[in-house]
DNA sequence: ATTTTATCGATAAAAAAATATCGAAAGAGA
DNA sequence: TCTCTTTCGATATTTTTTTATCGATAAAAT
């Protein structure tokens, strides 16, 4: 149930920029702004006033006025419904070492609509540990825990040798969606949501367009 | 000098492929195979293979042969060299809390051309210590280091509200490029590259692409 | 009250990216 | 040797995404 075109028709590339927005229309909450024009955001965010409107209308029905624009807080609460902030969703975290513990105590995902509720690890020094309040298992209890919790999303931050394995627990857990921070392409069924963190590919990004402009300098 | 074409005509969405395609072929490399056909790699790495043939194609000069498709490790030499992952770059850290230890921590950077040689903290706890090799400086030393290593991209781990003052420092000190994993929006210069990276961003996209699924098994 | 101006929303145009089509080439098998 | 099949590379088409244009509207200024 619920609106499910919206979902088919908003783009991955508008996804992606809402939660700029979100954070930007925040800030300018907190700076007391009552409103805010198409035009405003897209010079401070670098982006196109047509596209900011186009994003905002594909996901709100909040109407800006001319002259003034739009209602921040409309606009922020409309966010909030289409991406799930207002609604967290519990999810498991796959390899407790230095990137996972840096994500398990980085609070913030809360906001985002995400609950880590368990972690795990194959590591004997950290089984049994507590990282920022959440208690670290052992990996092999996985499948057995994940299944009982009712978690649909997991989080892999583990060696890259060891990712599919993980992944393949996960879903035998019953988990529907990874966040995959190792560096490996995982061999899943189609009916798995799957997002790599590749940091690779942004590096690449970084670094090309770092040479484009040492470049264009001379 | 270098070829500045190539530079302007290769699209970030390709350039943002071709990590993947390295590790692939890296992968495919060490399993023994001399050669891959495009219909292979898109299959397993779920693109399409005209796409795969045309990445291919922008950046390197192999030719692909019928019935046999490109030879492994002279695809591998191209995108080395085209991403630079044979040819080094130092790198600056700044924030070795969490994500920040974790990132120098995982010495595989070193393998996508970005070697870390310093990093920097307010925290006199973390000051004056070395995480996996790298020293921590004071960060009011930042761009007096910055200059005198003369490095030119900085990777920011810092909590939001220290980002935009740390992104400045960076660039007073010299720095071109940053790899900004604070989840704010930074005000810098035009001829300054920043590539965000926008946890949740990626974690919209995935809850997204999870509930469209869940949504679609009715 | 009238004019000016900033902004919207709708539509159109342009640009970029992804995908399809097809003849040619070369290895594999009959 | 001949045919079949896989794959390539070039070109064409389609789809998606971004950007431009423009009349309408309402706040602000005169």
């Amino acid at each position: 149930m619920g609106n499910n075109k919206e979902m088919a028709t908003v783009s991955k590339a508008t996804i992606g920029r809402l939660p700029a927005y979100h954070r930007y229309l925040k800030e300018k909450q907190a700076e007391g702004e009552r409103t805010i024009s198409s035009t405003a955001i897209a010079e401070d965010l670098h982006l196109n006033a047509v596209q900011v409107r186009k994003d905002l209308a594909l996901i709100s029905s909040v109407a800006g006025k001319p002259k003034l624009g739009f209602d921040v807080e409309d606009l922020i609460a409309d966010i909030d419904r289409f991406l799930g902030y207002d609604n967290v969703s519990d999810a498991v975290l796959v390899g407790a070492g230095g990137l996972g513990s840096a994500l398990v105590g980085y609070g913030g995902f809360k906001n985002y609509g995400l609950n880590i509720v368990a972690a795990f690890d194959s590591s004997p020094a950290l089984i049994g540990t507590v990282l920022h309040g959440v208690h670290v298992f052992d990996v092999s209890e996985l499948g057995r825990l994940v299944r009982r919790l009712n978690v649909r999303i997991g989080i892999l931050t583990v060696p890259k040798e060891a990712a599919q394995g993980a992944a393949d627990a996960l879903v035998s857990g019953g988990v529907r969606a990874i966040w995959n921070f190792a560096p490996v392409h995982l061999s899943l069924p189609a009916n798995i949501a799957v997002k790599n963190e590749d940091m690779a590919a942004s590096l690449a990004i970084l670094s090309k367009r770092l040479a484009e402009i040492l470049n264009n300098e001379k």
